[in-house]
DNA sequence: CGATTTTTGAGACTCGATTATCATTTATCT
DNA sequence: AGATAAATGATAATCGAGTCTCAAAAATCG
């Protein structure tokens, strides 16, 4: 079995990151140390065939990438500067949205607005 | 001041679907009567720019368009057709997932699961 | 009806995101 | 170390969404 360096770089840096990364954001983060574009696309691939991975679209930004071991959460996306924030716990009465006839296997719930840093930055 | 048959029908269109229509589904859907790609495109900005439309983003499945005189709602997402349908009503308690120093200006919530047809066809 | 302006449709083109290619480097195994 | 297999990075290729171009068609005006 082959050990991937760089593979690893991929997931720690998401795993320490405060939310879901796209692919850029993550390519960019790692720019330092050097990592290819196309390393980073093939890092995240497998680790969402493996499991390890979980890609998730959070509006306006293109598909982002999380540690599939997360509990369930939703996301903040600032509009400011882009960036897709973890948040903690979910909302009740899902349910009663529900048409007749029509089944509910999960959603999602994004808020908008702006983040912390970019709201005193204002 | 100019008419634009075409774009008339596009509105149409829009404003008769059960839910936001991708730029290709309403195409698509205008098939038969022989209305170009390009325009339908062109009606969508131009409506989008006046302010009868609005653009909205379903997880998965890129930009879709709606009357921008709808009431506030949600979307339902099919896992199968991959269509979006409006959803009545809204949830409570989302201002308790803002985090600290964070600013919240909207929201969106998609549920996904299986509509009406498909779960019956299947 | 003619002249003028806008709209339309088909296809070329652009742009960003993702994947494929391939020579080189890095591990693994013995 | 030497042979072999996997991983890496730079860049080319691909793919889809949306825009632009331009000649033909349709509406507007006098």
């Amino acid at each position: 079995m082959p050990r991937a360096k760089q593979q690893l770089t991929v997931y720690r840096a998401l795993g320490e990151a405060d939310g879901p990364l796209s692919a850029r954001e993550l390519w960019s983060r790692l720019g330092g140390a050097g990592v290819g574009l196309a390393t980073v696309y093939r890092a995240l691939r497998r680790g969402v065939e493996d499991g390890t991975l979980k890609s998730v679209e959070v509006l306006g930004g293109g598909v982002r990438y999380e540690p599939r071991d997360r509990e369930h959460h939703h996301h903040f996306l600032c509009s400011i500067c882009n960036h897709a924030f973890d948040l903690f716990g979910c909302v009740e009465g899902l349910e009663s949205l529900v048409p007749d006839g029509f089944q509910m296997t999960g959603h999602e719930v994004v808020l908008r607005g702006t983040c912390d840093e970019c709201a005193n930055a204002a």
